[in-house]
DNA sequence: AGTAGTTATTTGACAACCTCAAGCATTGGG
DNA sequence: CCCAATGCTTGAGGTTGTCAAATAACTACT
């Protein structure tokens, strides 16, 4: 009756991995509601360099959108004094973000909420934690040596 | 120099985790809108039960959102004659949804789409395709038996 | 029956995110 | 000096999301 008797490894992989990320990403949303985060406010605040101030271009690029979009975000989190916008000296045209005191703070708690494994991962065994890592690290790789040929871009 | 190096296996794992979902939610989302769907437009009708019309309360609880989200949702896949609302004939306030042929036959893609694994699960060898499922399996496991006890909630 | 309370959906106000196209300032090469 | 390219911002327009209030329909109680 059913014609989906026949899946893959990788597919009922694939299921499984997606079903444990929507979870995780409400449960870890509404903790950064705490914080008085969006989502993508974490994230940027994540991915910028406590020591080296980052263009904003990088920064869309890391967050896989718009540049124009990563001005609101940036507005919001400047309004909020979490980071500050600096010309660089070089050229003038390209604005890098820098962490504040304040955002410094912050981000620990973003850091520290985020790098926290969901329960579901939390209540494997240690031999299953350990293999899920070791697999999801040679995921990435491929992830990344993939990546490197993209650059070429169409 | 590092304050981090040491991040127990769960943790790394949820890095990966993080980071390959997130890459594949770009990916899937591009495709998904060459088809023209949102991505919760997408996910509320691959939700759907082509049998069993749903209503839209439920389909708030699955997406996580509020019902006032849903309304909206609906409305633009009902204005595509994807989806059509019906009132429960035992229950008048409560509508629910059904799949039109058209919309069947979109969400027979999306799912196709959404199941594909991305390339970088599929790079895997056979074995840690297996694994990775079956770790998967148990961590979903996990994550059903502490939902139920959740349905208690306050 | 009639009244009150509950439940499912909708509406309206508001904010964030996202993309695209157009604009502005700056840079660098002819 | 002119012109094209680059980095960011702005404005329009659309989707998602929340909350509070409104509506409609059901339920229970008198």
């Amino acid at each position: 009756m059913q014609t989906k008797t026949k899946m893959s490894p990788a597919q009922e992989a694939q299921k499984f991995f997606f079903e444990l990320g929507m979870v995780q990403r409400m449960k870890t949303g509404a903790k950064l509601a705490e914080l008085g985060l969006s989502f993508s406010q974490a994230h940027a605040l994540r991915l910028l360099d406590p020591d080296e101030p980052m263009p904003m271009s990088a920064l869309a690029e890391r967050l896989f959108c718009d540049a124009s979009n990563v001005t609101g975000i940036a507005d919001r989190l400047e309004a909020r004094g979490l980071v500050q916008r600096e010309s660089l000296v070089g050229d003038r045209r390209v604005k890098a973000l820098t962490i504040t005191p304040s955002g410094m703070k912050l981000r620990k708690q973003v850091l520290e909420l985020m790098s926290q494994p969901p329960d579901a991962i939390a209540a494997l065994s240690d031999a299953d934690q350990r293999a899920l890592r070791d697999i999801l690290a040679r995921a990435v790789e491929h992830l990344r040596a993939a990546g490197e040929s993209d650059q070429l871009g169409r």
